[in-house]
DNA sequence: CGTGATCTTGAGGGAATTCAATGTCGGTGG
DNA sequence: CCACCGACATTGAATTCCCTCAAGATCACG
């Protein structure tokens, strides 16, 4: 491989593997590193800890027990957002509001802290976190696609490129099928046939095969449940 | 604290008709928050970024054109991590190492900035921001199974209990069918016969129906591809 | 010992994949 | 400019896998 030299100031040394240090070099405290601020809690089995929708105004962290969130969909489906296990954090939301609901899946004791107790002090923080937090909610997006059907999978990926290209009426894709297909844990056959039943029921149009007009956008938005 | 100006080799690779990348005019160079310390680069058509497995030194934020982040599984299939678009950052792992390659799609430009060079000052900054990131590779984890078959995510998904449990050779669930079910997108009798299916093979036995015994680890990380 | 919740098992149907062939587009050279 | 070629996309037929619907089995608990 070829290297281009670009001039870079370096403010730390590389460590003995010759790789630099990780992003986040300080050493982990133990799960309860929320300190003193921290106020224990227990939950009993299918107690909620909070519900979606309620201001998220708390993190938490599990001492013991396991704990569950999930969402029901608009089709009555439910999905889960994931376990916590001891030593996990949950309640960090990108939002003021919580997304997901909190359930214990036994009988659970919770270290709380509020959100507001932790304070950034740099900008930097704020903004890493902060596109950290949106990339997660990028990606959970992407489960709540991965367990549906073919059609709403691909219904919902155009819904979130068009979204994401700030763009109303029609997108033009930069990816092949192939790479939809890799995306969406479809086939690239299941992704064609989707798209052509798509525009058959004037959901879109396909002028080119990367060029998609959404005809009917209501309609894609049903589709995507 | 004094930086020290190292001329630094930056391993962009050639692109795949093995020429140096064109260096187009940039536009406006419309400075995100990666600030002064940014360099600008340029990719072309299907350019790498950079490979799955090496060193992780730099943050991307994406001026113009789109990125798509994917590796390729033991079984030969691809998954996509992401595609960003303009304003998209991408390039955060909680490694050292490079868990995704990245490939422009299109001719894009890029802002650079190397990740050590953004200092994070506290130690809840980092604490937050790794467990978010932690979050986010599991959240990343569970694509990866959503795209599998019912077997690899059963499987998949026991071998990450067992793992985040700490035991070695058996665990005690404490979810129900139903909430696998809706974990791994299936439904609950999907579940319970791979689970059958999987005791069948000798892969694992069950003692009782939330005691899950690894009788076979080794045939139950083949089933997990 | 019943009763409801949870889990397992079975049969049939539907959705997505696989395998195969055809169609379309962009680039390259004659 | 057109013909050709390879990459990409669409379409068709058969199969596989998972879901749906239904019934039975097991477990927890009063």
């Amino acid at each position: 491989m070829s290297m281009q030299a670009l001039d870079i100031t370096v403010p730390f040394a590389r460590n003995h593997r010759n790789q630099f240090p990780a992003l986040l070099p300080v050493p982990v405290p133990a799960p309860g590193w929320f300190g003193p601020m921290a106020v224990s809690h227990s939950f009993v089995r299918n107690e909620e800890v909070y519900g979606e929708g309620e201001p998220a105004e708390y993190l938490y962290t599990i001492q013991t027990g396991c704990v569950r969130t999930s969402k029901i969909l608009t089709d009555g489906r439910r999905q889960i957002g994931a376990f916590y296990l001891p030593g996990d954090v949950f309640g960090l939301e990108a939002d003021d509001v919580r997304s997901f609901s909190a359930e214990a899946l036994t009988a659970t004791t919770v270290h709380v802290v509020k959100r507001t107790a932790l304070f950034l002090r740099t900008a930097t923080a704020n903004q890493l976190l902060k596109l950290t937090v949106e990339e997660l909610n990028r990606t959970q997006g992407r489960v709540l696609l991965l367990i549906k059907s073919a059609q709403e999978r691909v219904a919902g990926f155009l819904l979130e490129m068009a979204n994401r290209c700030h763009t109303s009426d029609d997108i033009e894709l930069p990816m092949s099928r192939q790479d939809i297909a890799d995306y969406l844990g479809l086939t690239i056959e299941t992704v064609s046939r989707t798209l052509t039943h798509l525009e058959s029921v004037g959901a879109i149009s396909l002028p080119t095969s990367r060029h998609i007009v959404f005809s009917n956008r209501a309609a894609l938005a049903r589709l995507n449940a």
